[in-house]
DNA sequence: GAGTTTGAAACT
DNA sequence: CAGTTTCAAACTC
């Protein structure tokens, strides 16, 4: 693996550090380019990774440390230069690459991407930290080089953390996903280092076929260099992948998983050695540890991490295929890079992976859509119980990461949307599933009355999965499909196909899919997170800021229910509504057509908004009037689609409702309790929307919030397209990042570090306040 | 748990 | 692109 071209290519391609955000993003559409990838994973990619920022803001600190000390140990163990970072990425991508170059440049890089804002790579921005997914890239390197630093040092600690892990459910239940790919990845590293090539031949044998090396080398890079500019998201989904990674890149995984864990541990505890350190556990856990990573790598896989890079990925499993596709390159490098991890790796990979995994091992990451993302914290679930599965996942994520963009694009939102999730479902449920937990109380609270349809269950969820009877669950009828996650346990399909087993006609119909709509796997609702934080300087902002990309073309569900994927992803309408007496409690169509239009006016494009917003008014005007009050106030309309920046923001998720994914996005919870009603809701739309607000620019604020968005597009229009985002979301880092809800699994990640937690907090603490609303 | 409703997805 | 059908989730009883 590392013999090849790639990899001496990636070699070369290390030192340039440069590349970070508009290098990676270049290179990296190139490279998907060349890989085919598609451009909607550069939509996705968003730099979702704010949400990881913010989480990792919140953890900042501890972001930091982690990075720093990643850094630092790295550096001082390796040294390796920031430059290096993109070729880390790269690396921890491929991981063949440079063990210790990687994790020097995954740092650098990722903070780089990352913080962007702030400073350059060199510094360790906790941002980025939060980004973790930087960390991701960095990761894999540091499982390679590092890992060895941080077993050793943070070994001990690793352990004492491992038991605060094991003790912090939160964490689990926050990081559930995260925390699984964590631990997964943890696992398989450990696995990898312990079990020696085990977690390589489980990946192998999953993802195996897949990979393609060059393809997945040549992703991994494209996808580092997107790392670089998703940083965040990228950590998330090396984080994740790491864990899931393991199988792909167990380097990068692990690298990842470190910084995750990192970030995670840290958040928390800071046990980030105590995760690296996991080797203890990887013998306790080892069957835990192939658990998670089976999870993990259902979540997403090696992919992720590429992905991740790219932003997107992570949302969801799609990536199975393309990771999977990749995913075996990455295993075969992974393999080789693999035994330096393992060996290097193994303990920090381990140790973050242990982390994880105390975790339930099944906890799913989040996926990027809300929806997927439910689908995904099932799903993954379901992946987890599946090795296959996991091993899907990964594949797709090589998928994704060959798409790079869309995925990737996904990933970001996961990051950032999911991470807040996550960390809020975490702090929900920690206790358990986490998202299931979480779902639950955010569900609720989110969907205010019945609801209990998923959350109920849940949130659980997750557990929940699918019962398709006809679409073999192969189409996005398939909520496991759509979420881009192997069917499981939990589902009651019939004649399913989506299976690890059948990962080629997966990836395949999957594949036709996406042809036939880039954005089909996308998450459906976007969040400005971001924008969120802009929000907060516009009241218009709010919640609305995240909308339903399509719309919805609901007629007897007011958008009131469940029916209504605007509602259920927690979102209000949006102009690209076709609604009929729209009443969305997060937001009437008309009210956010209504501000886009005025924002259109402003910038001018508006027509449409316009006309929409004229029809919409009169129309809704009776029903809504007073939500519409609400709403204006608060929903600004952002534009939903903007992909690319709604991706990143994701923290806010609380708001979201949306029930289902695991998790359950803290926002929602506390929305749901107390919007329960619709009447609340109202309220609670106003009243989320600031919370939300609040919530985003807690999480925003934190460090990641530098890169608040703003906005959206300038007209506020959706912008749509996933296409733009890419473009888009390597470069903004700082901008407004979309966030999907639902996926949150990442984030959880992050926001295991601090940035979840807070984020959980702060959700928390927004539902505290809305439930006594 | 069965049956109905709903709207997205898929198909024509 | 519009209309229709299919599908599975959401919801009700």
């Amino acid at each position: 693996m590392q013999d090849s071209p790639l990899f001496s290519f990636i070699d070369s391609l290390s030192p340039i550090e440069p590349l970070k955000s508009a290098y990676s993003g270049n290179g990296l559409q190139a490279y998907h380019q060349s890989l085919n990838v598609t451009s909607v994973s550069s939509i996705f990619t968003s730099p979702h990774h704010n949400a990881h920022k913010e989480s990792k803001l919140s953890k900042g600190s501890f972001a930091d440390y982690t990075e720093n000390e990643l850094c630092m140990e790295e550096g001082t163990d390796k040294n390796k230069s920031p430059t290096s970072s993109t070729a880390v990425r790269l690396f921890a991508c491929t991981s063949t690459i440079t063990r210790e170059s990687h994790t020097m440049t995954t740092c650098s890089v990722n903070e780089g991407i990352v913080d962007p804002p702030k400073g350059p790579n060199d510094l360790p921005q906790p941002g980025r930290f939060d980004s973790g997914s930087p960390d991701h890239n960095t990761a894999p390197c540091h499982g390679v080089s590092v890992r060895s630093d941080l077993k050793q040092d943070k070994c001990p600690k690793l352990e004492a953390v491992q038991t605060t892990n094991n003790t912090v459910e939160k964490r689990k239940c926050l990081f559930s996903t995260d925390m699984q790919l964590q631990d997964g990845c943890q696992p398989a590293k450990e696995n990898n280092e312990v079990m020696g090539c085990e977690w390589d031949d489980l990946v192998s044998v999953t993802s195996g076929e897949l990979l393609a090396f060059d393809s997945s080398m040549d992703q991994h890079h494209t996808g580092v260099q997107l790392a670089v500019n998703n940083a965040e998201s990228c950590g998330y989904l090396l984080s994740k992948l790491a864990g899931g990674a393991d199988i792909s890149d167990r380097t990068h995984p692990t690298t990842s998983s470190q910084a995750y864990y990192h970030e995670m541990v840290v958040g928390e505890d800071k046990t980030e050695n105590g995760q690296l350190f996991p080797e203890d556990k990887k013998t306790i856990l080892s069957e835990e540890i192939q658990d998670n990573i089976n999870e993990e790598n259902a979540c997403i896989p090696l992919g992720c991490k590429v992905e991740t890079q790219q932003r997107g990925v992570r949302r969801r499993c799609l990536v199975f295929e393309a990771a999977g596709y990749s995913h075996r390159t990455v295993q075969k490098e992974s393999a080789g890079d693999l035994s330096f991890s393992t060996c290097k790796g193994k303990s920090s990979a381990q140790n973050h992976r242990n982390p994880g995994k105390t975790p339930s091992p099944h906890v799913f990451r989040g996926i990027g859509l809300h929806l997927n993302a439910l689908a995904l914290t099932s799903k993954d679930k379901m992946a987890c119980q599946d090795p296959l599965a996991t091993a899907l996942v990964p594949s797709l994520k090589t998928e994704q990461v060959v798409h790079g963009n869309l995925l990737s694009a996904g990933g970001n939102f996961f990051h950032s949307g999911s991470g807040s999730l996550d960390l809020q479902m975490d702090n929900d449920d920690c206790s358990v599933g986490g998202f299931l937990g979480n779902d639950h109380n955010s569900s609720q609270s989110s969907s205010p009355p019945k609801k209990r349809r998923k959350s109920d269950n849940g949130d659980d969820d997750s557990c929940k999965r699918c019962s398709c009877k006809k679409s073999k669950c192969l189409k996005l009828y398939c909520e496991c499909f759509a979420a881009g996650v192997y069917c499981s346990e939990p589902c009651s399909c019939q004649g399913c196909l989506n299976k690890p087993i059948h990962e080629e006609i997966v990836l395949s119909t999957r594949k036709q899919i996406e042809f036939r709509n880039p954005l089909a796997f996308a998450p459906k609702v976007i969040r400005m997170s971001e924008a969120g934080q802009e929000t907060q300087e516009d009241p218009k902002n709010t919640p609305a800021s995240a909308r339903h990309k399509r719309g919805c073309n609901c007629k007897k569900s007011s958008c009131l229910k469940k029916y209504c994927e605007c509602y259920q992803g927690g979102v209000g309408c949006s102009n690209n509504c076709r609604c009929e007496t729209c009443k969305n409690t997060f937001g009437t169509r008309d009210v956010a057509v209504s501000a886009e239009n005025e924002e259109m006016k402003q910038e001018g494009e508006q027509t449409e908004s316009c006309e929409k917003e004229k029809e919409n008014d009169q129309q809704k005007a009776n029903v809504h009037s007073e939500d519409h009050k609400l709403v204006e106030l608060v929903v600004p309309i952002t534009p939903p689609l903007d992909v690319s920046s709604s991706l990143l923001k994701q923290p806010n998720f609380s708001n979201a409702k949306p029930p289902r994914p695991c998790k359950a996005r803290s926002g929602s919870s506390s929305r749901s309790s107390k919007a329960s009603v619709t009447v609340q809701s109202r309220k609670i739309s106003k009243v989320g929307d600031s919370v939300f607000i609040e919530e985003m620019p807690d999480i925003l604020r934190e460090p990641s919030s530098p890169g608040i968005v703003k906005t959206c597009s300038p007209n506020g229009k959706r912008v749509s397209p996933p296409h733009n985002a890419l473009s888009i979301s390597p470069n903004r880092k700082g901008g407004r990042k979309l966030i999907l809800k639902s996926i949150p699994s990442f984030p959880s990640l992050v926001g295991d570090t601090n940035g979840g937690s807070a984020i959980c907090s702060s959700d928390s603490t927004t539902a505290l306040a809305l439930g006594p609303s």
